[in-house]
RNA sequence: GGGAUCAUAGCUCAGCUGGGAGAGCAUCUGCCUUACAAGCAGAGGGUCACAGGUUCGAGCCCUGUUGGUCCCACCA
């Protein structure tokens, strides 16, 4: 017994219940299975603190499709989820709870504070896990992993420890980005830079022993309490006769030297560079060159520091200003200009950061580089788009020294000790008892933990179990496809890549499906500051699971960013509608008649017609997805199923459901339900609650999910009565737009002439009488090889190869009847004119595939043809 | 400064390896036709940014121009 379905499809009735089912019988849950082949896609992990927004939409939509899919094919999938402990994320919206509550986290302690993190994680984590689930992704929940719990950390560890021992992991005092306000170094990869209106502050600095002096510019004059020189061209032969003099540096009672040095561009600001090592990347190489002291000037959180004189004490830009007041008075400024400069700011807070001199932990880039640039040279992983490569090559070898080390208390904590007698370096799993090299037992953890992307690094490979050698690394490893945004190649996907080669010797994926932003309805980004972000649950809520993937899809080619607005998600939702309310049809008439004995030979030309397109259909939309070119297929079957299915099909089967004494009215059903069945699978990994209601209430299956996906099949492809069908169509479609034209009611039915002299067409319609009733509002359909009988004021429509008359009588028009078969023979004279004119092209026919000669030649011959009939009926009304 | 990318119907966008321009929304005209008005039928609307080139043939390939977006880069 059929169920039946309500009047409008209500996904909220439903899409829970569905979910809680695919759980219950594990249909997402992987085992190691030798006799399959296994897809493996690994889930970005969401932060821990994150809320499900439209980026994660449209990501997990894009996995959950091609797990979908994969799984109806037979393959043996995996999706392993997870979530980032996202430690500078995390940690802030931690103190800033602290903070809430008067307490600081100095004062609570390292261990308290991160009882406090974990009681966070517990409360806050699975937040984002339970939205991720309504959106109906078929993540194994049950091999749910979190980068900082066990396994990861023994990952994270191993790692360390091996590239500490081979020397790619080092410590250094080296320049850093510093975050005033996170209080942490962050890698470049963290800094955003942004056009800001600043200055050129032209300040002199007088030689020693001389009236001369030397100016200079600079846009931060604050770090000239920093400065241990200035530096020229070697060549610029204003400066050349003060190199290896001394200067006085304003404002400090201190001199220092003018070097020369190449890096100076004698055509910006001055010529003259003052140089601070401690405060600036350039300054800091050249301070190397020159041997010159690294005067650090600055607290951790931006305040002038002791070195800073009168000004110690003040924030940056305080001491910014009150020595720009001095310098005026003691008369060393020459000038204020205006000029836009890059700032650098931390991308989690939008802080300028600061460069400083630090003891930080490096990861060594050069070597481990190597493999991930060969890995796109040699083919073993593919970007889609295909552009996207370059953005990564470009990344890789111009690659800097990571700086791993972060100055928070959420993370991996760096396995290094350090011994308080003789300071040596141990670096270990476990705490050492002893100091190795003096042996006594005073030993300190450094207090640093990781950056967060050092164990998404791992990610693909630490989910699986590595360092371990697990069943589910040596099965599921190397995973397939992995889905992200363009946005995080640098951070994420070229980390992993490397980290895959270094520690597996392998790539971790094979494919990275690059996808852009999902954008508001002017092409803003999505921001919590602008407000304009559409809340994905809401959209579920509202409109249903289906109807937000489909639109996250739709009219989009991978990489490319969209635009969302919720006209779209209605039009979606009308999709949903319109296959829910196709498949209510269907069922109601399921039941009038057994079809089971149905063959193929039963089937009359609509049936073979339908069944072949859906047969086409499920080989194009594989083909598409193979490519990933999702939007193309799911295009494909919005077409398929709306128009071509519901719009013909149902239309033209109606007569033959509606007659019990229609011998092939069982037929009719078997194919309303085979080609409904299979378009349900085809269309399951982007709308699986939808698909799975209908496809169980239908078939009585257990689920859609372990349905086989369709292929092509040679016995339904029938391609005489495809071309049947679209005669009929065109037949149809001529007469419906008579109608239109003149204004003829459809309550008013009319006779139908067709007129061919081809008794193949004669037969086509002789075979398709029964859809002009319902479909051309024919009372009656005659059909012959000449104008017998046809009256005069028979309105026309020419087909290739028939005329269709319908006589009106009283009802037509004559002049506007004139009107529209002469548009009609102008266009076809164009079209006549342009076959010619290809045909008549030598090198056309001569070099053109013979194909396409012979198309044209068809063509031409079709518009003759059609030409001449529509003269005919001018003739005919100018008689 | 380097690189990527976009410019197609009123709006938002598709258009796969070059072979007669498409969708959704919007607009206009008819229809409550017993699956669906979240619907049906019909219509209008595009020198595919501009200028060259390759080709029998270009929205698609090449060069340049204009305008927009994004990424990277140490210009103090």
């Amino acid at each position: 017994m059929k169920k039946e379905l309500e009047k409008t499809y209500n996904p909220g009735a439903i899409e829970e219940r569905l979910y809680q089912k695919w759980m219950d019988n594990k249909y997402f849950h992987a085992e190691v299975d030798r006799t399959k082949k296994p897809y493996t896609i690994v889930i970005p992990p969401p932060n821990i603190t994150g809320k499900l927004h439209m980026g994660h939409a449209l990501d997990e939509t894009l996995q959950d499709i091609l797990i979908r899919f994969k799984k109806m094919q037979g393959f043996n999938t995996l999706w392993q989820p997870g979530t980032d402990h996202a430690s500078i994320a995390t940690e802030v919206k931690i103190i800033n709870a602290l903070k809430e509550e008067g307490i600081d986290k100095e004062d609570l302690g390292r261990e308290k504070f991160l009882e406090r993190a974990w009681e966070w994680k517990e409360e806050y984590g699975g937040t984002i896990v339970s939205q991720l689930k309504k959106l109906g992704s078929a993540c194994d929940w049950d091999r749910e992993r979190f980068t900082l719990d066990e396994g990861c950390s023994k990952a994270v560890q191993e790692v360390f420890i091996k590239l500490y021992e081979k020397g790619y992991i080092y410590r250094g005092s080296r320049i850093i980005n510093w975050c005033p306000v996170c209080q942490t170094s962050i890698s470049d990869a963290e800094v955003e830079y942004e056009d800001q209106a600043g200055h050129f502050w032209h300040i002199k600095y007088p030689v020693v022993g001389s009236d001369e002096y030397v100016e200079i510019a600079t846009t931060r004059p604050e770090t000239l309490l920093g400065d241990t020189a200035v530096a020229v061209h070697p060549e610029d032969e204003r400066y050349t006769h003060l190199v290896g003099k001394m200067l006085e540096l304003p404002l400090c009672d201190r001199q220092i030297p003018v070097v020369a040095d190449e890096y100076v561009d004698r055509e910006f600001g001055t010529g003259a560079v003052k140089i601070t090592p401690a405060h600036d990347p350039n300054d800091f190489e050249v301070g190397k060159r020159h041997h010159l002291p690294e005067i650090n000037i600055l607290n951790d959180d931006a305040t002038i520091n002791q070195n800073g004189g009168k000004y110690a004490g003040m924030d940056r830009y305080e001491a910014r200003e009150a020595m720009v007041k001095d310098l005026e008075e003691q008369g060393y400024l020459v000038k204020i200009k205006d000029h836009e400069h890059n700032v650098g700011t931390h991308d989690r807070c939008g802080t300028t950061i600061e460069p400083m001199v630090k003891p930080q932990w490096f990861v060594k880039m050069d070597e481990l580089a190597k493999p991930a640039i060969e890995a796109v040279k040699n083919g073993d992983l593919k970007f889609v788009p295909e552009r996207y490569t370059k953005t990564y090559l470009h990344w890789l070898e111009n690659i800097r020294d990571w700086c791993i080390s972060r100055q928070l208390w959420w993370g991996h904590r760096i396995p290094a000790y350090y011994c308080d007698e003789c300071g040596e370096v141990v670096v270990a799993a476990e705490a050492p008892e002893v100091c190795p090299k003096c042996g006594c037992k005073h030993l300190t953890q450094d207090e640093d933990t990781l950056d967060t992307w050092f164990s998404s690094a791992l990610w693909p490979f630490s989910t699986l179990g590595w360092p371990d050698k697990t069943e589910e690394l040596d099965y599921f490893y190397p995973t397939n496809t992995l889905v992200t945004g363009y946005d995080i190649i640098f951070f994420w996907v070229v980390r992993m890549v490397f980290s895959g080669y270094e520690h597996t010797g392998k790539c971790p994926f094979d494919t990275v499906l690059i996808h852009g932003l999902v954008r508001d309805d002017q092409g803003r980004k999505m921001s919590k500051s602008l407000g304009n972000g559409i809340d994905p649950l809401e959209v579920i809520t509202q409109y249903g699971a289906d109807a937000l993937r489909f639109t996250l899809v739709t009219g989009n080619a991978p990489g490319n960013d969209m635009r969302f607005y919720m006209e779209r998600v209605e039009a979606s939702r009308n999709f949903a509608n319109k296959i829910w309310n196709a498949s209510r049809f269907i069922m109601m008439n399921m039941e009038q008649a057994d079809f089971s004995q149905v063959t193929l030979d039963d089937l009359t030309s609509a049936d073979k017609w339908i069944l072949s397109k859906l047969n086409t259909l499920a080989k194009d939309v594989t083909d598409n997805m193979e490519k990933y070119e999702l939007g193309i297929a799911v295009q494909k079957l919005n077409d398929f199923l709306w128009e071509e299915f519901c719009d013909w099909y149902i239309e033209m089967v109606k007569p033959r459901l509606y007659n019990d004494e229609d011998e092939t009215k069982a037929a009719a059903l078997w194919t309303l339900n085979t080609v409904l069945t299979e378009a349900l699978k085809l269309l399951h990994p982007y709308m699986p609650f939808i698909t799975e209601e209908i496809y169980c209430n239908l078939t009585d299956e257990e689920s859609i999910m372990l349905a086989k996906w369709p292929v092509f099949k040679e016995e339904w492809n029938f391609e005489k009565d495809e071309k049947a069908v679209e005669t009929i169509k065109e037949a149809v479609r001529g007469i419906r737009n008579i109608r239109a034209e003149m204004n003829v009611s459809p309550k008013k039915k009319a006779q139908v002439y067709v007129v061919s002299e081809n008794v193949e067409v004669r037969d086509i319609f002789e075979q398709g009488k029964v859809f002009f009733a319902t479909l051309g509002y024919a009372s009656e359909v005659i059909i012959q090889n000449d104008q017998q009988g046809i009256g005069e004021d028979a309105v026309s429509t020419v087909i290739p190869e028939a005329v269709i008359y319908m006589p009106f009588a009283e009802l037509v028009n004559i002049a506007k009847e004139k009107e529209r078969l002469a548009k009609e023979q102008k266009r076809l004279n164009g079209e006549i004119k342009r076959c010619e004119g290809m045909l008549g092209n030598e090198k056309f026919v001569s070099k053109a595939p013979a194909a396409k000669v012979q198309e044209e030649k068809d063509k031409l011959a079709k518009y003759q043809q059609m030409l001449e009939q529509v003269e005919g009926q001018l003739a005919r009304l100018n008689k």
